[in-house]
DNA sequence: AAAAGATTGTGATCTACATCACGTAACCAA
DNA sequence: TTGGTTACGTGATGTAGATCACAATCTTTT
């Protein structure tokens, strides 16, 4: 765990009063699941594949594992790889001049993360990637995740599918980002995503939603 | 046309001092196409059909022709459909509290438009599409695109291509509405679409970006 | 051609957020 | 336990961009 641990004043109050809750989007379910099998749940929900199918697919992933602090994309670099997080969590984020920084993405369990920029386009990575806290993940590499699209269509239908919402997300911060000032974006963020509060230190969370570390911190007064 | 014709300053300038050279966005063998071929030629580039499935991919789409300031879409629909544009230009807008508009995107030919979180989530639409030009448009409704990737992997192919590309531009706008000052972003925006120069008022170019039309203003100063 | 509406420029003032500076508290490693 | 690093809060001051107000063009309609 990184950061101090304190309640999350967005959370519904019932949950804040009570003894300790799972976090809602902290899966016990999925925590004592294997690695092919949470791949698999997610999958499922967008894909239907055979046993066998989905025994390929799964073929084409290497498991890695890596500690807080360690990067995994730096800018500069080739990109190989998408990555499908398992645990932990890590941040997708571009540095300005050497001196700011600004986070695309938080990557939880279940999400992907990659410089899809790059990725796509064979070229130099202009973001990086590194890990918030002790991560497993799940690597594909863009030639398998072309081949395996091209073979199967169910998975064509699952790629297509997680990129659109990706896309639709990405709309609404855009437009929450023109729309809301620094306040109104941080409760959305923390509404929708209460396990940051406690997961991620505050400067992310600022450099999440665009802003100073000090204005993020005036925000409670 | 709309607006005011003057030399756009973002142009080369080996442009610039020539007589009129048709802006190279403004592809003269598209103008002389008719509507299926346009298609056909914007779906070539990533998908391969024969063409007796493109005539079948091309028979689910409705050709349709507004008026200059005709609405598309207003906040509140249903969201049936999806819109490929084939002459003219559109804006897909937000608007908050009934004042200020946020442009989500300019749509020009060959591009696609819709408010995609409410076609995709079958929830009422949020944004507004209406023409900034007349407009002539193809539109495909949601079931019959879903019945469509299904029907054809190709077709499958090609959407996932297409929201692919949609998700890194729209990666790449937040970034830079992040990094970077008003006038930054008008230029980049200008270098990318000089076209836009003379093709929208400077007002929605500023509600593109983001900012009041007094700032944009004074930024050539 | 005249009237009405849109588009653009520009001064004056206000405000949200950035930046710099400093202090305190928590965590970590030896 | 101690010393170093990271996280976080808060005052003082600076600034990009918003807002309000008014005027000058340009375009469209009648």
């Amino acid at each position: 765990m990184i950061g101090r641990k304190k309640l999350c004043p967005f959370e519904p109050l019932h949950l804040i009063k009570k003894t300790f809750v799972p976090l809602p989007t902290l899966n016990l379910s999925t925590f004592f699941m294997n690695t092919k099998e949470i791949l698999q749940q997610h999958i499922a929900k967008t894909a239907s594949l055979t046993e066998e199918q989905f025994d390929y697919f799964f073929s084409h992933f290497k498991p890695l594992s890596f500690k807080k602090g360690q990067t995994i994309i730096s800018e500069g670099d080739k990109v190989e790889c998408e990555y499908f997080v398992i645990s932990g969590c890590l941040k997708a984020f571009f540095i300005n001049d050497e001196i700011k920084m600004y986070i695309l993405q938080f990557a939880m369990p279940t999400w992907w993360t990659s410089d899809y920029d790059a990725l796509y386009n064979q070229t130099a990575a202009t973001i990086n990637v590194d890990c918030i806290s002790d991560v497993e993940l799940l690597c594909l590499s863009n030639n398998d995740r072309e081949k395996l699209c091209n073979e199967f269509h169910q998975i064509e239908h699952f790629f297509r599918w997680r990129t659109n919402k990706g896309y639709i997300a990405s709309q609404k911060r855009l437009l929450s980002f023109m729309n809301n000032n620094v306040k109104t974006r941080y409760e959305e963020l923390m509404v929708l995503y209460p396990q940051l509060y406690n997961l991620v230190p505050k400067h992310l969370i600022a450099a999440y939603l665009g802003v100073s570390r000090e204005t993020l911190s005036r925000l409670n007064a």
